[in-house]
DNA sequence: GCACCGTTTGCACACGCTTGCAAAGCGACC
DNA sequence: GGTCGCTTTGCAAGCGTGTGCAAACGGTGC
């Protein structure tokens, strides 16, 4: 639609006096070009403002360089800072992100996958939801490499990076109970997801093993305003607990808040609150939380070194297992 | 590399017995097809799996349907939100993001620039840093429309959209000396962004009107930590501000911590905070910080607008000023 | 001069798609 | 039946690039 064009790799040629070819190698690492036909043609390039087109040389190629990060709850702090680990790393791989928000809208997975599929991504990295069998068979056959962020599924071919959400649950059980605690409780959304189930399981399951019933509630989306209101069902409770672990930092916060402000219950005195996810909230001074730090650097280059692996080993289950690091802050009593 | 190759329109075209035109002419909007053979192609393409290669479609048509977003610190929660609203919208104008960050070595915006080239981007929105003149150009000569959001560049070609930071700088005064204070300071980080500036200058006009002289201190990155540093360098002053305007909510956090937790200082009793963006923190009830809140899905959706609109009318200077909305909470007295 | 070898270069085809153009099909009307 | 008009369809020419292949080149060693 616009009057002027892009500049092709044929214009650079003609200014250069050299074949279109020569310029393709030019900017083909690796290409067979002597030093001064080399240089000829980056000046050519350079006076006319030529760009290769990704668009042609992935068709050719066959390899786009795109790689597709398919997310909901973008402006969320977790999901935020993996994003920034993800592009950042990508960059560095030479690649490029595609980002699909998948907000609004169910089984929007699948028609991000899709998207994928059009824009031929060299992968998918997908940090929210979880699509169907069909769809990644679909992706896979097509030779798109696929990475599963705590999504915990099983099934073979995609990348799944994992935490151990069910061992940091009883890490932190045990340290609530050092800490003196005796009615422990466990603060969790309606979302369901493996990760967050996960830890949910493993403090009830160490708590149990100390001899406590851990209270459990559920309500709505992982968010602050969530943490609010478990907190105003748990600390009306008669047996109020004095120990809460929330399945997430934001519905800590929200937690904590409520405990404070409307409750005036001081933390950790008279209750411990521990998070999950070291998001940047949890270390400022009104919450100063102990939480699991999510390795995001960690999860991010795994994820990266396996999309740009040559080598597609089929068949292998490929599976990694990360683990959380307990960042002890003062929302626990005797740190 | 793939032993299995993605699936054309030519094996669609075999199956459903047409040629390969009907096949493109089905996945074209508007184009001439009968019922009849629609139908076909579209079974023989479901059961294939076939997905248009928009690679090879924006390489024809000369139009990717890639937006790039050219952003740092996407881990922020500002930018974050920001970030959420715009590919979304993009996503339903039928477009669809590419993220380049621009974390990390200066200059990078270009650098970016120059990646949204090789894509062929549509169009690219700057959030953040401000490219050379000459790229800029680049980008319009190629027909590449550039959104720059909060950046008060003057260049003409690009669409560009302001807040009105230097009236909001002035509302917030008035607010402050209504509210009795009368040591008024502004805290800024050492950024020097014209938004920055712009809300510090207005601060201080206003204030100068009234008869007041604003303390102003600059220090780091526009950042929670900063914030700290500032309320330190602040309250330790003989002359202790009772009132004072963070240039970001994220400094106004910290500024907020330090002064209460480090200084017992309380707010808003003896101090006067507010801040600028009205990020989700601003609303948790540990800081109910008053502020002015970015539009931010009207800058979303002037920004789509814009870049999807066909006319591309040269010449004119295309600039939006939209209005900060103030956000009264907590943490100036008398609301 | 000639055979040999390694490097550089150009040609031409392929990648998967869109689209102008003309031919074909189909009714309807005189 | 012939003419006109409209819709549908296939052909083929591109879009900008990578790359195999063979030809050209340039330098040795005899």
């Amino acid at each position: 639609m616009s009057s002027k064009l892009f500049v092709s790799a044929q214009e650079v040629a003609e200014r250069a006096g050299v074949s279109r070819s020569a310029v393709s190698r030019t900017f083909t690492p690796g290409a067979s070009v002597s030093a001064d036909t080399r240089r000829r043609v980056l000046e050519a390039a350079e006076a006319l403002g030529y760009h290769v087109n990704h668009l042609a040389r992935g068709l050719m190629r066959n390899e786009s360089g795109i790689v597709c990060l398919i997310v909901s709850d973008v402006a969320t702090p977790y999901r935020s800072a993996l994003l920034r680990e993800l592009t950042l790393q990508l960059q560095n791989a030479g690649k490029v992100a595609m980002l699909i928000n998948t907000d609004r809208s169910d089984g929007s997975v699948d028609r991000a996958l899709r998207q994928a599929i059009r824009y031929r991504a060299d992968a998918s990295v997908i940090l929210s939801g979880l699509p169907d069998k069909s769809i990644t068979q679909l992706c896979l056959r097509n030779g798109q490499r696929l990475v599963l962020i705590n999504r915990d599924d099983d099934q073979p071919g995609p990348l799944k990076i994992n935490l151990d959400d069910y061992e940091s649950g009883g890490r932190i059980a045990t340290a609530f109970v050092r800490a003196g605690c005796r009615t422990l409780a466990f603060a969790n959304s309606e979302a369901g997801t493996p990760s967050l189930m996960g830890r949910e399981r493993g403090f009830i399951a160490a708590a149990a093993r100390l001899g406590i019933e851990v209270i459990v509630e559920r309500y709505g989306w992982t968010g602050y305003e969530a943490g609010k209101v478990l907190a105003q069902r748990m600390l009306t409770r008669t047996e109020r607990p004095d120990a809460v672990f929330c399945a997430t930092d934001l519905l800590a916060c929200g937690f904590m808040d409520a405990a404070r402000h409307q409750f005036g219950i001081s933390v950790p005195d008279q209750l411990c609150i521990a998070g999950f996810d070291d998001i940047e909230q949890a270390s400022w001074s009104s919450y100063d939380l102990t939480t699991f730090a999510q390795p995001v650097s960690m999860i991010a280059s795994h994820a990266v070194e396996w999309l740009s692996k040559a080598e597609n080993a089929d068949g292998e289950d490929h599976s990694v297992r990360l683990t959380a690091e307990l960042i002890w802050r003062g929302s626990i009593r005797g740190g």
